[in-house]
DNA sequence: TATCAGTTTATGGTATACACAATGCTCACA
DNA sequence: TGTGAGCATTGTGTATACCATAAACTGATA
């Protein structure tokens, strides 16, 4: 997984360097590019049917996104983050995407509405085919979506990369996903759109709250207490 | 300004990408890249001593931030932001920056409140010999340095990103800031500190809400409602 | 088995070349 | 004097080749 930049690619994306930032960046989403091994430019390069250049560009971004991390001289790794630094990013967001639900019940157009609801709908048929990365694909468009729709680009942006974030972390234990997790959180998605649709701000920003916390729950579930400290201190 | 990158540069940031990114980033906010002219990287790579390819990468880092914007095949130009991008940009901080001071309130190590307090004295200093540029430098040292008292970097980096846009926004209005309102903002930050250091997160919530208001305001009176659409629509 | 030297690998950086696009300039022509 | 066509210039976006460096691997030797 990560095929040649094609004409598709380019007309989504203008430059070489913009479509290999999307193009990696999917790949390490999808957990095509496993984390433990390094991410070698001349393979990446190869692999993309372009030059070290725009890879090289693509990669740096990628960094200061904090996707990957370089170890000094030995090369680029997909950034396997700590527990401690997964709660942060879920402290992050509750700082800021109830603010965001509740906007987005006063502002959300219709056009951005039928994208929340398609967003929900791919989700859950993700869930039932066990499309791990697929379901949290959906779940990021979803909650960039409100961003979006309460009309402020710089929070639905953090709030999108955040949740790419969490979502790496979260493929690593792909393995312990159930379908009724995603069944869970898919349900309190649609809580959620239904608040907007029915323009309660109130209903919305709660639901978002209790969605937070329910999400926090779940990945204690999921990472318990077990002290995997394979992690490495890469906070980019 | 934007001098060569000698060792002490390289010191802070270990490779010359870092190092360029830094130096340009400052040169941005300093107001010594005019935001008329486009950015050549060439003359960058020259006034920074070193070549093209570092200085490409750190461009397009500083792209992807949204302090500078392309023009396909034209060259990087400093972005122009709107009236309402700035705007955006306040609420976005206004969704976090009282959470952040409340929780700073809680948290704030001893040496952390050292840092806000010396922040605050370098504000202050820049205002009584009208150094704007260092006055809202000082004012980002300020409010980052909440963050990370608050002990979430995520969102402490969030802040000091938009704060940079918004800095940069009103380094074009440099000359019609006075003296009085750069005292007004510092008050408003000595009080912050103040709750901070008494460990009162509602009062630090609360004066940090208010300062926020405050700041919009003296934004309202600097921009006025005069129509200068000169504005590029470049959203990164 | 342990250690040490040589080989390999891949980054970080330099340098150069070139197509393409946009701009500016020149100069002929009206 | 004014206008416009054509040319030169500029600077990005990409490719390519090369090097120093440092880590990792390999294998020979004690």
């Amino acid at each position: 997984m990560l095929t040649p930049i094609d004409q598709l690619a380019l007309e989504r994306a203008p430059t070489f360097r913009e479509a290999a930032y999307h193009a990696i960046k999917q790949a390490i989403l999808n957990g095509s590019l496993e984390s433990g091994q390094p991410l070698v430019e001349e393979r990446l390069a190869e692999m993309l049917q372009i030059s070290r250049t725009p890879v090289r560009e693509a990669l740096a971004i990628l960094e200061h996104e904090g996707l990957i991390a370089p170890v000094y001289r030995r090369g680029l790794f997909v950034c396997k983050l700590t527990r401690e630094q997964v709660i942060e990013l879920f402290t992050a967001n509750e700082a800021v995407e109830p603010f965001l639900a509740r906007r987005a019940a006063h502002y959300a157009s219709p056009e951005q509405t039928v994208a929340l609801e398609s967003a929900i709908r791919d989700g859950e048929a993700c869930a039932e085919r066990n499309d791990i990365a697929g379901f949290l694909r959906a779940g990021r468009i979803f909650h960039a979506g409100i961003g979006r729709a309460a009309g402020n680009l710089t929070l639905a942006r953090f709030v999108e990369r955040n949740e790419e974030r969490v979502d790496l972390f979260l493929m690593g234990y792909r393995k312990a996903v159930d379908v009724e997790m995603m069944r869970t959180s898919n349900r309190e998605h649609r809580a959620i759109y239904r608040a907007i649709v029915q323009r309660d701000p109130d209903a919305a920003a709660r639901l978002s709250i209790y969605h937070l916390q329910s999400v926090r729950e779940r990945f204690a579930a999921l990472v318990g207490d077990d002290d995997r400290d394979d992690a490495l201190p890469l906070d980019n």
